[in-house]
DNA sequence: TGTACATCAGTGAACGCGCGTTCACTGATGTAC
DNA sequence: TGTACATCAGTGAACGCGCGTTCACTGATGTAC
């Protein structure tokens, strides 16, 4: 315990933060960004809360940056589908995004769905990292463009469908509802 | 000030009971229920933070009742659209909804695109009445249904688009793309 | 209708607690010679 | 390669502050007679 205070290699500096975003990139999703503390993300990685500020210069820097991480893991994703199979990618990723696993899972669930009231109602800093991130994702989905029709407005309507099917199915309490949502969103 | 603090009477009490709530229906949406105290709420109606808990067993309880309250009056105003036009009140309520207007104020906007990722991450108290308020607007919706088609189905893919596109356009940054997204989606 | 008293809506001070942030300190790392 | 020293990642205690909640108190309201 007491060796491992002791000042890091830059190396380990690096991994350190690394690991603070990505805890951070969960747990605000998760518990939401009001409701983990800096010393809640620093315990996650089995640090004190003291050394946060070596890394970052406050709480919204972190948020902003762990925001920016869920979209980058998110786009990574998308973008490893669309390699895989160029003309059904849109079409399997909605499909992965409208399941019941998707609306349990808040930590790796998708930022717009989790996190836009959220940035709506937070300094610029966090909401141009959700801005950013939205706007990664729509130019990514109109990319992934699904046969016919415009590209951007056919993006624009399939993810809005999405994320508004996933948020409905979160709403409401009864399962059979739930799955009747994402069954009927999903086509 | 000082003759204001007196006991006053049921009326009176019934009343300041009403406007807590309805201070709190806006304040939760334009702030998020983390951002807003007790003591907002009661200032915001001209009160001390002292008297909230003659109307209120906890915060969690006043967040559930401004949560229904937030619906109740959604549902009003879609039930008095159908009164006047049975046919065209759904198409007419989504394009009042999909507007810049309703992009940028959040206080008395949709509480299930402003309140969802919150209520799913809160007591059952809370979510408890998000659910009750999605419920009954699916079933409003449903109710005021579109020629053709399988009524629940279409309730749910209309709502679902209304929701994403509302929560697409909040998170962009770029006023021509919000706008661009507002007007995909209003078909 | 008038009187005496219990009730209780609202006040304002106080409570404990957790939060974001700061700070003095430690000692391996990294660098200048 | 070896030595001396500055750097800085991480620790753990401390800070002010705002929060949800509690409490003793006030005096008009509401009721029993």
């Amino acid at each position: 315990m007491e060796e491992i205070s002791m000042r890091r290699s830059k190396a380990d500096a690096a991994e350190s933060r690394r690991q603070i975003v990505a805890a951070a990139a969960r747990l605000i999703r998760e518990r939401g960004p009001e409701r983990v503390s800096v010393a809640d993300v620093m315990q996650d990685v089995g640090m004190t809360h003291g050394g946060f500020y070596k890394h970052f210069e406050s709480k919204d820097a972190l948020l902003a940056a762990a925001i920016s991480e869920a979209f980058r893991e998110k786009l990574e994703f998308l973008s490893n589908e669309m390699e895989k199979d160029p003309e059904g990618a849109r079409a399997s990723y909605a499909k992965g995004y409208l399941t019941i696993e998707h609306v349990e899972d808040l930590a790796t669930g998708c930022p717009i769905a989790g996190l836009t009231a959220d940035a709506a109602r937070s300094s610029p800093q966090v909401s141009d990292a959700l801005a950013a991130g939205a706007l990664a994702t729509i130019k990514a989905f109109s990319r992934a463009e699904a046969p016919g029709g415009s590209s951007l407005r056919s993006a624009i309507r399939s993810l809005s469908m999405m994320i508004g099917g996933l948020t409905l199915a979160r709403a409401v309490s009864d399962p059979a509802l739930c799955d009747e949502i994402l069954r009927s969103v999903r086509e």
